[in-house]
DNA sequence: GCCGTTTTCGGCCCGACTGTTTTCAGTCG
């Protein structure tokens, strides 16, 4: 018995009580069940308190006391036997509930999605009271499309969705302002979707040239201050517009930015205190509405301080609310470690890399080409890197307002072997060490190598840690917690690659990280000079990991950089 | 089904949209 037996037995009870079309609360009760455990960090042999806990009754008390007695629920065998299997894919219908399913049961006798189609196609299912004829039609349309739309788009995809909405949404003039906000604003690495936040005076008017501008493959709902759409962008993604006023703007951006049980967590909040949030404002035991210029002055209105989007999770968040003024945030970054020139497969010169990180106000950054080895990255050879040296010096002379390291990014070769040899690195003042090759090694040969670059005295930090790609790799699975021993051990830095097709280190791994006290660095890897503003995602990345600004080297200053990491 | 220092009964987060109704239930986020 363990804890997920438990809590997958408490959702299954609830999946099969939604199909019997039973008291939503009642159902409400046992996924909160779920909830409590999943959100407990303690094991389940470390709980003596179980039965006690807030949202464990008496109901939901004898299933545990059950599953510990006999290993099985009676009550989720009861259901088993009452509601037939063939219906729990019924509810990814979308338009399809607990109650529905449970007329269409009871008054056609529908139990799987066969009988259901069926059923449809000889317009059995109009007839049922409270169906019609376009519920049928949409019902028949959405069994055909089951299976075929895609789930969650990794962060990189949805990012280029968001950018390419973002650019229609500049051309419509009746729009006075808005922002992305959902799971993308909480830097998920998956999204379902992509809401924005829409404010103007005019919402038919900006419904309607939406529609005429977007790539639409389905219209969901359009109604004044809602328009829920289907795009057909690279892949189909589900969007969704809401229109508010000035004065919404910042409640509204809140709301739909969630996540939902943070939402519910500020809402049960507000209640406490005599008050209602929603999307609108906060309504006041008298009525009235109040509104506020920024979601800042909404959460001070509570007495909390700013919860950054990505920090949004489980609700749990509002009980940390002190760690959070440690935290890390974009203005503490004073640098960028890891960087692509023309001198390899960057797509631009030193120079202009290093302009456009004076322009962000850095004190200090690493020019990191690729080496020898990467010959498809045109990877430099000693001799070009010296030469690169001497151009990055020379460029470096030109400017009093930022300092510009020579550094490389070196492979570290199949047989566990570096790129360079020590001399040469010796050179340098700042060397990443990292794997692009022979993914699919086995873990102690992976391990081998990454043992043979972190023990190197003039190796600084391991990027991008795992090699994932989100959603499309899973990298060449590392012992991670072994190499975060092994980065406390040598004092060295690993990175959190703030790419979005990367975010490695991941969250659950940086934790690991600051919690063994070692450094983190966040990089853009930038190969173009956009891709040096993934410094933004990539903070806010690094938030959800609750990473404190001491633990993150980039936030140091340039003389601590010099004291503590170049010359040490 | 769960909860309670205003409550052991009556709430449980809140609102938009659609379709089927003729004032609202169901679904969704």
């Amino acid at each position: 018995m363990n804890k997920k037996t438990i809590i997958r037995t408490f959702e299954k009870i609830a999946l099969y009580m939604e199909l019997l079309g039973e008291n939503p609360f009642k159902i409400g009760a046992f996924r909160k069940a779920a909830n409590v455990l999943e959100l407990d960090p303690r094991s389940l042999s470390e709980m003596d308190d179980i039965l006690s806990l807030k949202g464990i009754g008496k109901g939901t008390g004898a299933v545990i006391t059950d599953l510990f007695e006999k290993g099985k629920s009676d009550l989720l065998e009861e259901l088993e036997e009452k509601v037939p299997k063939g219906l729990i894919p019924l509810l990814k219908v979308p338009g399809l509930g607990g109650k529905k399913i449970a007329k269409l049961r009871e008054a056609i006798g529908i139990d799987s999605i066969e009988s259901l189609r069926a059923a449809c196609e000889s317009h059995e299912v109009s007839k049922v009271p409270g169906f019609g004829k376009k519920t049928e039609e949409k019902l028949l349309h959405e069994l055909n499309l089951l299976g075929t739309r895609k789930g969650k788009l990794p962060v990189w995809q949805i990012e280029s969705i968001v950018l390419s909405i973002e650019e229609e949404l500049q051309k419509i003039s009746e729009i006075k302002r808005f922002s992305v906000a959902g799971s993308f604003r909480r830097a998920e690495e998956q999204s379902s979707d992509v809401d924005f936040i829409i404010v103007t005076d005019e919402p038919a008017i900006v419904r309607e040239k939406l529609l005429e501008a977007l790539p639409i493959e389905e219209t969901v709902a359009a109604g004044d201050s809602k328009l829920s759409v289907a795009l057909d962008m690279a892949e189909i993604v589900d969007a969704d517009f809401r229109f508010v006023t000035d004065e919404q703007f910042a409640t509204a951006l809140h709301h739909f930015t969630g996540s939902k049980d943070h939402n519910v967590r500020m809402r049960q909040l507000a209640k406490s205190k005599g008050m209602k949030i929603s999307e609108y404002g906060i309504e006041m035991e008298d009525g009235t509405i109040q509104t506020f210029d920024t979601e800042e002055a909404f959460f001070n209105f509570f007495e909390l301080p700013f919860i950054p989007p990505s920090l949004r999770i489980d609700g749990t968040e509002l009980d940390r609310i002190d760690e959070i003024d440690k935290l890390l945030k974009l203005d503490d970054i004073r640098g960028d470690f890891h960087m692509h020139t023309t001198w390899s497969d960057g797509a631009y010169s030193i120079r202009e890399m290093v302009e456009a990180c004076r322009s962000k106000g850095y004190s200090h950054m690493v020019i990191t080409d690729h080496t020898q080895y990467l010959k498809v990255a045109n990877g430099l050879t000693p001799e070009r890197l010296r030469m690169q040296i001497a151009e990055i010096r020379s460029i470096n002379e030109e400017y009093d307002d930022i300092e510009v390291f020579c550094g490389t990014e070196m492979d570290i070769l199949p047989d566990a072997t570096l790129d360079f040899d020590d001399e040469l690195l010796k050179e340098l003042d700042f060397v990443i060490a990292s794997i692009h090759s022979n993914f699919n090694q086995p873990q102690e040969q992976i391990m081998d190598r990454l043992h043979a670059a972190i023990k190197n005295p003039y190796v600084h930090m391991i990027a991008h840690p795992t090699g994932r790609i989100i959603g499309q790799r899973d990298g060449y699975s590392p012992d991670v917690p072994q190499l975060i021993e092994w980065a406390k051990q040598y004092d060295k830095i690993l990175e959190l690659n703030g790419n979005p097709h990367r975010f490695d280190l991941s969250v659950d791994y940086l934790k690991m990280a600051q919690d063994a006290g070692v450094k983190v660095a966040i990089n853009t890897d930038a190969h173009v000079i956009a891709q040096l503003d993934h410094m933004r995602i990539g903070v806010q990345y690094a938030q959800k990991a609750w990473l404190k600004k001491e633990t993150v080297v980039n936030t140091w200053p340039l003389e601590q950089f010099i004291r503590d990491i170049i010359r040490k």
